[in-house]
RNA sequence: CGGGAUGUAGCGUAGCCCGGUUAUCGCGCCUGGUUUGGGACCAGGAGGUCGCAAGUUCGAAUCUUGCCAUCCCGACCA
């Protein structure tokens, strides 16, 4: 991040929305609250995605498809989950539209209104488990790995494009268990499945941890969580996991027979994650010249640009540039040619800049008759010519360079900017301040964790999973306490 | 839902306080030409319910009232 950047933290809403929009991933539409991706956008979601959806196969989990809408009942059969959601559902009242008896337009039908209103999904727990009711008889039945792709719509009272949109893509996993232990290991994996994507793909460092009872998730009795830490020094929940326990096979009576012929509730998990990650994605890394993409998910890997100079040249760079196209190709690299005639080299530079294409190539007469091609790189804008002997070879190792190279960077980051803090002025001058990642102690109560909140509006982001154990006092309340937990001011 | 700000061409804007010819400028767009190694240049051109409605006035982008929308901050939150 430039230090202009660093600067004016309070413009980074503003920041963040130009890259959004002028790198062409999304606009807001004219729905409350709602985004359009665009196609640009939605290739790197798709990228995510798939290797996402991979993934999750890869530890045993199929793919299904339930309802958009939810009979009202089925969200008040579980108690803390109703509590949690209740104040953000859009509601379906009324199936039928006719004209205004007085001329104005489109009216809702009052003779049209449902029996039983229908919720449109915030999260799909209620649904799949009155399903699963009837899928599960046997421990033959078990474990039930299923995830699901889908919208979702929560109306919240304010948006911010890709971290809090009213409708938002995500993946949803619901997972039903014969034992407490298969449900726990099976949250813990999937936790650790999103750390891996999330690092290894995005480059963007998390750290894993579980929520404090008051951050968890409606209806859980432990959520699992990855934070990741953005560039304006505040924290963003990149992924959840979630140890249901037997809350909801209890809701909707979900019960199995054993080997030894016993009736038990199934232990549940479920996990997701959203389109947030793209604002994770670009939060992380991008700076004033545009979005910076992690090679592994970028819609295109490499642009190439040629230079001409008159018609006949023209001809000779094309076949050039498809040799190599072609060979790029095969070894699996998404490459983009731009070769059109509307807008100059200058233009296309900038262009690809703003949309964090990792690697650009210029290809001109002077670099075909020195068999070079000049090679520029998003991350560090470094620019260097590369002979066209063993081109294909070296673009392969720089693009894991810079995979590797934006991972380092963003944890560098991070590790500079989390700091142990001992008393509450240095945690209030901190937060004030150097912002990131605070490692303090606390006592453990909620009502300390509420007393921090309200004073700082800082929030424990989480219980950091492999915690060394540590005797201390909690910085509010000087209570003691066994161990450093991780606060920040968040999205 | 509370606090603040803003609505003028596809985008960004000047004009508004202090009402007065044909609403300013830049980018973008169209046509023709010259160009092409970091957001080209010349010439010509198209594009406007000044957020909506009512009011004041000979006359409203400008003043008044109401409404709507968007953004930012807060509460809420993946």
């Amino acid at each position: 991040m430039s230090k202009e950047l660093t600067s004016r933290a309070e413009d980074y809403s503003q920041w963040y929305n130009d890259l959004v929009i002028k790198g062409g991933l999304a606009d807001y539409s004219a729905v409350r609250g709602c985004m359009v991706i665009k196609p640009y956008g939605f290739a790197l979601w798709e990228n995510m995605r798939d290797q996402l959806d991979k993934m999750f196969k890869e530890t045993g989990h199929l793919n299904a498809y339930f309802p958009l809408f939810i009979p009202k009942s089925f969200l008040s059969k579980e108690a803390a989950h109703v509590e949690g959601f209740a104040k953000e559902c859009a509601v379906v009242t009324h199936y039928r539209l006719m004209n205004d008896p007085n001329g104005k337009g489109i009216v809702v039908d009052p003779d049209a209104k449902l029996e039983e209103e229908l919720i449109i999904r915030p999260t799909s727990e209620t649904i799949i488990w009155n399903t699963y009711k009837d899928w599960i008889q046997s421990y033959r039945d078990l474990p039930l790995l299923i995830n699901q792709w889908a919208n979702v719509v929560r109306w919240e009272m304010r948006t911010r494009l890709f971290l809090r949109t009213t409708e938002f893509l995500w993946q949803e996993g619901h997972t039903a268990h014969a034992t407490k232990q298969e449900a726990v290991e099976e949250t813990e994996r999937m936790l650790n499945v999103y750390a891996e994507f999330v690092e290894t793909y995005m480059a963007v460092p998390v750290i894993k941890g579980v929520k404090t009872a008051s951050e968890r998730f409606a209806g859980a009795e432990e959520t699992y969580c990855i934070e990741a830490l953005m560039q304006d020094g505040k924290a963003l929940q990149a992924g959840t996991s979630h140890f249901l326990g037997q809350n909801f096979a209890k809701a909707f009576d979900v019960q199995f027979l054993t080997k030894d012929n016993k009736q038990e509730y199934v232990w549940a998990t479920s996990w997701g994650v959203s389109t947030r990650l793209i604002g994770a994605l670009i939060m992380a890394h991008s700076d004033d010249q545009g979005l910076i993409l992690p090679p592994k998910i970028a819609p295109f890997q490499v642009v190439i640009i040629p230079i001409y100079k008159g018609e006949e040249s023209k001809a000779a760079i094309d076949a050039k540039s498809n040799e190599i196209i072609t060979s790029l190709k095969t070894l699996g690299i998404r490459v983009k040619y731009d070769n059109s005639d509307n807008s100059r080299p200058g233009w296309k530079f900038a262009q690809y800049e703003l949309q964090g294409i990792p690697v650009r190539i210029a290809l001109g007469l002077r670099d075909m008759e020195n068999k070079v091609v000049e090679v520029a790189r998003r991350d560090t804008k470094e620019k260097n010519s590369m002979p066209m002997d063993g081109l294909e070879e070296n673009i392969v190792k720089l693009l894991d360079e810079i995979q590797q190279n934006m991972y380092n960077k963003a944890l560098d980051f991070r590790n500079e900017k989390t700091t142990n803090a001992d008393n509450w002025d240095d945690f209030v001058k901190l937060l004030d301040g150097k912002g990131g990642f605070i490692e303090a102690h606390w006592d453990g109560t909620a009502e300390t964790e509420e007393k921090i909140k309200d004073q700082t509006k800082a929030t424990i982001r989480c219980i950091p999973m492999n915690n060394k154990p540590e005797a201390g006092a909690c910085i509010l309340s000087g209570k003691p306490s066994t161990q450093r937990v991780l606060f920040a001011r968040a999205y």
